[in-house]
DNA sequence: TGAAAATGCTAAAACGATTTAGCTAAAAAA
DNA sequence: TTTTTTAGCTAAATCGTTTTAGCATTTTCA
């Protein structure tokens, strides 16, 4: 194993000087002047010996990494999972890194994630926030690096962010089951103030007033274990025998609450009409079929990397701050229509 | 947004060198005789500015850089993803990083990722390795930092290796088919000679050798798109009306495996028995339960971490070589016994 | 009392790049 | 011819740590 060389080294062997050698590698040439005699015979021994740049010293000049944090709730979930697959192949092929971590929805960890992250000087942050971090993210923006937000926003945070209409999506849903006569239509959410949940049960909600039927909520806590998450859907709709149907705002709560369906011996569709927020195999593979909202996955992780990308090759002319929303999409499967 | 204070700052404004605060904060106090006044004042400052030290500047100076490599196949399998998040979290806890990329079982794109590792100087690299990368990974391991391997194992390089026993599992996987009455049983695979896939062929083959029994083999290649798989396995079953059980190698094949059982409306387990390895929550909901060979995802990815920070803390003494093989278990559903 | 040992601290080099400021020689302009 | 400009390159500072080697004092011991 060959020792490992430095520009120095580089530059002795060539007998130039490193800050020749610096300059063309970092394609400085043209405006510094230099021979393209020297240039070539530099160009021609690096690409020989493979000479990398060490980056830590780089960036230790340079105060920049070339990496970006991303930060979900948690990379094993179906759509964050897919989301940051998108996002690092994208990412990898502009010259960064992704260094993630997965917040499971805490405000502590996730302050100490930020902590870290700014001590390894991360040059831009994606991420899916929990509540109660705006004073951190505020006080990364105000640094100067691009903070983005997707998946939910911060009220009290202006930055760029990427969002779905969960309002519109989830009014869509619900007028889907009330066409298809469910008259009880259950809405089971998570017990979080994030604003995507929050959308997500003011569309639940403010369908069902327009059309004057009852509302029925339930709200899980994000920190139930998964047996607790059954035995509560389970125990809800026995209480409320009344519901014909259930919007679930996001897939895992579906998962486990067609477990707790099944405990109940209901039939879906016929005692039981089912959307669901967020697609996933299951839901194309359950039978019946899971009617989804399915949230265009690939779109959003374009979105989110083309306005990163702009705003790190741009610090300084983007200053305008971009909300994008785009749609989901409501794929129409057996469970929500009474056939 | 204060300036960014260094340790020279802090050495002046309490009139001590910077090689004082640097024993001080690295724990040498003790060692180097620091008497406890100076020691607390400099802790107490520091605690009160919230100083923290440049980890480019320390990573430079120490070659050190607490950051882990962790490379799987896709981040978006939740096999791969739930091992992801076990070690993510678990590597936090001790100090570290991951950086982590998706191979795609690609091997240049993965000899890539390697150089781009080895430039930014990760300290350990946890690979599920696809095939052709044995040489850029000995010469790692020639560097001095720990390679482990999961998953699967490289014929060639001898280093560290986590696996759980894929020749057994599914012997017994097919052993159970047998026993429930299925004569010809399939084995639908990739079209891979990575070392998982490989055992669990052997396992396939030998024990239908053992009880003389016709062996049927369908190989999709991995870069086959969704549609395209679905139908590979579609034809496959319809040329081969005789088979009456298959054995799934993966569990995303058996995902689209099922949607062409759907398509040529095959009854689960009348017409066909399914083992697949891997379990998710589809296996789980699906009707019938599809019995499942489930990987202790925990107990790999707990394995995987304790053996990394033991050579990383231990970089002499931990000179042997160990490779753990962990037990699957099968979880007996529906989809492998007629009823 | 004087030498040796222990105590408590620090100056300066090193890690490996980038970048500023500037030097020398040749060409162009005055 | 002298001055100015341009071309072509480089010395040295800098980023912010860690660590080696060593300098004064003070204490211990013979």
């Amino acid at each position: 194993m060959e020792k490992k060389i430095s520009i120095i080294e580089v530059a002795k062997r060539l007998d130039v000087s490193p800050t020749t050698v610096s300059f063309i590698l970092n394609g400085r040439s043209k405006e510094k002047r230099i021979s393209d005699e020297i240039r070539d015979k530099v160009l021609k021994f690096v690409e020989e010996i493979g000479y990398k740049p060490n980056s830590l010293a780089r960036s230790l000049r340079t105060g920049k990494t070339n990496t970006i944090a991303l930060m979900v709730e948690s990379i094993s979930d179906p759509f964050f999972g897919h989301i940051a697959r998108n996002i690092e192949e994208k990412a990898y092929k502009s010259g960064y890194k992704i260094l993630y971590s997965s917040t499971g929805n805490n405000t502590e960890k996730t302050k100490e994630f930020l902590k870290m992250y700014e001590e390894r000087h991360v040059d831009a942050y994606i991420i899916a926030a929990p509540e109660g971090i705006e004073g951190e993210l505020q006080a990364i923006i105000d640094s100067g690096k691009p903070v983005l937000l997707f998946d939910r926003y911060l009220k009290d945070l202006k930055t760029d962010t990427i969002l779905v209409d969960n309002y519109q999506s989830t009014a869509k849903a619900v007028e889907e089951l009330i066409q298809s006569g469910f008259k009880n239509i259950a809405f089971i959410t998570l017990d979080s103030l994030q604003s995507q949940m929050n959308d997500r049960l003011l569309g639940y909600e403010e369908t069902l007033k327009k059309h004057k039927l009852p509302q029925y909520l339930k709200e899980i806590s994000y920190d139930f274990p998964p047996e607790k998450v059954t035995a509560h859907i389970e125990a809800f709709l026995q209480r409320r025998g009344e519901i014909d149907a259930v919007v679930f705002a996001t897939n895992y709560l579906c998962v486990y609450g067609l477990k707790a369906i099944e405990k109940l011996g209901l039939i879906i569709p016929k005692d039981l009409g089912i959307v669901v927020f967020d697609d996933q195999d299951l839901f194309e593979l359950y039978k019946p079929q899971i009617t989804a909202i399915a949230q265009p996955i690939e779109e959003i992780a374009n979105q989110i990397i083309s306005l990163l990308l702009n705003k790190l090759n741009n610090p300084v002319k983007t200053k305008k701050i971009q909300t994008i929303i785009l749609n989901a999409e409501m794929i129409i499967r057996g469970s929500s229509s009474r056939a």
